[in-house]
RNA sequence: GGAGACGUGGCUGAGCGGUCGAAAGCGACACCCUGCUAAGGUGUUGAUGGAGUAAUUCAUCCGGAGGUUCAAAUCCUCUCGUCUCCGCCA
């Protein structure tokens, strides 16, 4: 949630980030509005409340006659305190309602829709074949690594089974991941991936891409996480941290699942695009003053992960229309993809300031004002299970068969991901 | 899944329906004393929201949600969590 107190004092500059991220700028004066009433109905509740305690205090010491006279008149006050109550908490319910629909405040990220994004860097020349590079669906059969069709059987369609080397492949991934974020003071968190609804709402994913998320069926409400971003935020809930050593930084493990409702026809061959799959991912709760050091040193970990994986790339600064709800900004990694001629998004951090936060009441102790402000949550992927499509594409031999990286090597044992002999021969 | 016990401030732990935001202890902080260390003394010490330049002041919060009452940490109902015993089981 936005900081209403902060919309208050700077009503042009929240509606300026609707404007800029394509959003609907006239409910901030709507949720200012009913905030006003909210407080005029709140201070004369709390002034009859106090009227009523006043009085209640006397009965306490009251004789015996005056007692049935105080006790008629604080009868009818205490109606009136009901009433009052039920008004402010009505409004207080309605302004909340829509303050919880309004996205994060911007910060500094381009204007403007999907395509508006600017690519700060790039690193790496895409390779250039003297072979006809195939993509990773049929490296995957020739190397017999990833099994989508039995996938389909079992899972159905956008499901896969990592095999063989391509297991080993995928936890090699992970754990050079794992070691770079333990490296890096990251604390390593294997999450629960069912999560209760509070949890999926304070993390901003029930909002407009509800659709994308997993829910259990009737008698049990939890929803399946779509990044451990959302059980990791979820950890620290209604606590107050202690940020004197520095950010809190965690490297949540966990499998994610996502629907991808509104993807049918995008990516459907391979593994690019899946309803399960699994993730190193980063996250950090820091004084928001102290997010945006925090978020260069994700995005400088991530570029790390993946020159490490030999992969060329670029980052690019995601466009305010194409933030999530949560982010104030956003950097994605992209790999080069050479049988699509594109680059393949591999990672993504956000700072979504103190939007996550406030929602799930996450402070830090303050010991210089002596106050506990609402923290900032910053997140960004380490790696995934997508980033093996890149790898098996841009290392890719003529045979079908695929180099592992050097960096890769010691976690999974071997330097070459081999062509089956039967398809190879 | 069945039976029982419990859920109070950073922690431990009291708390008759009104004077309880809550005793006490610990911890933390400040100051004092003591020639180091250690110990001792005194005081301060919850959060959120509103009003005020401020001192201050009002309201709300005793797992959560309802209810009874003029008044609830204290009574009632439901719910969640923790622990113990049993059942089941990776």
């Amino acid at each position: 949630m936005i900081d209403l107190k902060w919309v208050r004092a700077y009503p042009n500059l929240a509606k300026q980030s609707q404007i800029d991220r394509q959003e609907d700028p006239a409910i901030i004066d709507q949720v200012l509005d009913l905030d006003t009433q909210y407080h005029q109905a709140q201070t004369k509740f709390e002034e009859t409340r106090a009227e009523q305690k006043a009085l209640g205090q006397q009965i306490a010491s009251a004789s015996a006659d005056q007692k049935s006279q105080l006790l008629q008149k604080t009868k009818a006050l205490a109606e009136t305190v009901g009433q009052l109550k039920l008004q402010s908490e009505n409004l207080q319910a309605q302004r909340d309602a829509l303050a919880y629909e309004i996205p994060n405040i911007i910060e500094a990220a381009p204007a403007g829709g999907e395509t508006d994004f600017q690519v700060v860097s790039t690193y790496g020349e895409p390779r250039s074949f003297d072979f006809e590079p195939k993509d990773h669906l049929d490296l995957a059969e020739i190397t017999d690594t990833i099994d989508v069709r039995r996938g389909a059987k079992v899972g159905g369609s956008r499901f896969y089974f990592m095999k063989g080397l391509g297991a080993r492949l995928e936890f090699a991934l992970l754990n050079m991941a794992i070691d770079q974020a333990t490296q890096n003071g990251f604390t390593l968190l294997n999450t629960p991936t069912l999560v209760l609804p509070e949890i999926m709402a304070g993390t901003g994913f029930l909002g407009k891409h509800a659709a994308e998320v997993y829910k259990l069926a009737d008698p049990d409400d939890s929803y399946l996480i779509g990044t451990s971003e959302v059980a990791i935020a979820g950890y620290h809930k209604d606590e107050i941290l202690d940020l004197s050593n520095g950010p809190l930084c965690y490297a949540g493990f966990s499998t994610c699942y996502r629907r991808e409702a509104g993807s049918h026809g995008k990516d459907t061959r391979g593994i690019i695009r899946v309803h399960q799959f699994n993730k190193v991912e980063m996250f950090a709760f820091c004084k928001p003053d102290d997010s945006f050091e925090v978020h260069k040193k994700m995005l400088a970990m991530e570029e790390a992960m993946i020159q490490k994986c030999e992969l060329p790339y670029r980052v690019i600064d995601i466009a305010a229309g194409d933030l999530g709800s949560s982010a104030a900004r956003k950097f994605d990694c992209e790999a080069w993809l050479p049988t699509q001629n594109r680059y393949l998004e591999l990672t993504s951090t956000s700072n979504c300031t103190t939007f996550q936060a406030r929602r799930l009441s996450i402070r830090y102790k303050d010991v210089e004002t002596n106050t506990n402000p609402v923290c900032a949550t910053l997140n960004g992927t380490l790696a995934t299970t997508r980033w093996i499509v890149s790898i098996f594409e841009n290392h890719q031999n003529a045979d079908g068969s695929i180099n592992v990286p050097a960096a890769l090597q010691p976690y999974i044992g071997v330097k070459e991901l081999g062509a089956r002999p039967s398809i190879n021969s």
